[in-house]
DNA sequence: TAGTCGTGGGT
DNA sequence: TACCCAAGACT
């Protein structure tokens, strides 16, 4: 059940003020726009026809909660060293963490690599190209799922990502927000503008303009191609439910872990407990981020009471 | 469902 | 300086 307050659409699709002009009817003008505007991203092809759908899985985890500027480089690398799943799943996870450098989130770099080992033994080396099986992959939530379909494969599939919902609540709902998780309201409303064609420049050029110029903090509606059909704007830009604030990261956990795992990706071998302990100075969060990373399968014991990066493939 | 999970650049 | 934010997934 969806709390009243929290649906941006309360009275339901049919009674929306603006349906005969929401998104959906401002097909061309996105399509226009994202034509001359969008960026030459290394995972988009500029040829259909050579779509890849592995590279377009990498860019899409590095992307969860990544900017798109500090993932351009990795992924360039990573698809280098690991073109296909196999050669991914050939690796070790220890190489993966340490290819994954300074992204953030590290444990999607062992999440991924174990997609890549359950797509080379159970999808015959091919990225799977059903939204059950995408979704059955280690971090493949229902965003990635529906991104592979669409930018992998070409296939209409939604891609609700943050962007996406941006520009929805505010073009169409005239809400600052969206609320903090996609409703089933949003689902079906988004299915129904989405074009029977090219639904996947569609959602691309959706989250292209959250992503430029309809942005969180500082919209520039100047430069928007919709701005003629928002009923944001035209009510003025009223200020929204904001979305709940992070969590302080100075000497949080996050951080107690991120200088763990940072002592241990500088390091070929295994490190000692020495070597840990001062990497963070309080001894109870110091062993309750080194549990957390371990319990992650980003670090392991290894002899003489010493750690190390998954070496070895995980069982299973 | 609300909390957890990194990192760095922008304001 | 302190926030604020970035193509989420998982529990």
């Amino acid at each position: 059940m969806i709390p009243p307050s929290r649906d941006p659409f309360p009275h339901g699709s049919g009674q929306f003020p603006h349906e005969e002009r929401d998104l959906g009817a401002s097909a061309g003008l996105l399509a226009a726009w994202f034509a001359a505007r969008a960026r030459d991203l290394p995972w988009r092809p500029t040829d259909p026809l050579r779509r890849h759908p592995w590279g377009v899985l990498v860019s899409e985890v590095m992307l969860q909660q990544t900017p798109v500027d500090r993932v351009i480089p990795a992924w360039t690398q990573w698809m280098q060293r690991w073109p296909t799943p196999a050669d991914l799943a050939g690796a070790s996870p220890a190489d993966a963490i340490r290819a994954w450098g300074r992204l953030g989130y590290p444990r999607r770099a062992v999440r991924l690599h174990a997609a890549a080992v359950a797509i080379t033994e159970d999808h015959g080396g091919s990225v799977p190209d059903d939204a059950a099986s995408l979704r059955a992959l280690p971090g493949v939530g229902e965003y990635t799922a529906g991104a592979v379909l669409a930018f992998g494969f070409g296939r209409p599939a939604l891609t609700l990502d943050t962007n996406v919902r941006r520009v929805i609540a505010r073009h169409d709902a005239g809400q600052e927000f969206p609320s903090a998780s996609v409703t089933v309201g949003e689902r079906s409303r988004a299915l129904e503008m989405m074009p029977s064609s090219g639904a996947d420049r569609w959602m691309a050029a959706l989250m292209e303009l959250g992503a430029l110029v309809c942005t969180s903090r500082a919209p520039d509606c100047s430069r928007c191609p919709l701005a003629r059909g928002c009923r944001w704007l035209a009510l003025g830009r009223p200020p929204g439910n904001a979305p709940r604030p992070q969590a302080r990261y100075a000497g949080s956990d996050r951080q107690a872990r991120g200088a763990l795992l940072a002592v241990l990706r500088a390091q070929e071998g295994p490190v000692t407990q020495r070597r840990i302990d001062a990497a963070w100075p309080d001894a109870i969060q110091r062993a309750r981020a080194l549990d957390g990373l371990v319990a992650d399968g980003l670090v392991v014991p290894a002899p003489r009471g010493r750690w190390s990066l998954p070496a070895i493939n995980p069982p299973g």
